[in-house]
DNA sequence: GACATATTTGCGCAAATAAGCAAATATTTC
DNA sequence: GAAATATTTGCTTATTTGCGCAAATATGTC
């Protein structure tokens, strides 16, 4: 693994290291549909600015994915990447 | 999962997400014996009190166990309690 | 006890981070 | 075009964080 991985690697888990953030990953786990900061804004009684930038940093990191709806935006997990992401730090952990 | 939960892992996974930690890490990934803090500040070219600072952080988070000796104190992994949480979210996730 | 080595702690500093509010910016609906 | 709704952005504030250095502490060696 060289630095550039590390370093997003790195940057990916700070992102999923703030309790709201991770509340809001939690959320979208729970749901089968898109949801939009609005919806999402409320699991940790927050502003919907800050759930806006939160988000953003969500999106950055490939955490979520997000699609324009009209006026909203609906914010989706990419699931498979990062679970993958996630046992792959765990084998290395472990081997 | 609780709130306690939730804190906790983020907790964890915010250790784990700042660079020269997650180089700590790495670096005794690669390691078959234990480490002291010397010998782990060279990896991220810090100063020995500032290793000693992220060690603790990674202790308190259980990522890794310390072991006294002497007038060192040795750090190994906690391999399969990390990987465990770290694979539990991943399915947590891809549920 | 004196000295060397490893670690921790106190201090200060600069940068990053999270939050709320208000204003700006879409975009839909009437 | 006006009003309503969703999101983003600018601004400010408070807190946290990472770092280095120097001093303190602990422990082993001579």
């Amino acid at each position: 693994m060289d630095t550039r991985e590390r370093e997003e690697l790195a940057r990916l888990l700070k992102a999923l290291g703030e309790y709201n953030r991770l509340s809001m990953v939690y959320e979208l786990c729970e749901c089968s549909s898109p949801r939009n900061a609005m919806c999402l804004c409320e699991c940790c009684s927050v502003d919907a600015s800050v759930a806006s930038r939160h988000l953003k940093v969500l999106a950055q990191e490939g955490v979520v994915q997000v699609e324009k709806k009209g006026r909203e935006r609906t914010y989706s997990l990419n699931k498979t990447a990062i679970a993958q992401k996630l046992r792959a730090l765990a084998d290395q952990i472990e081997s």
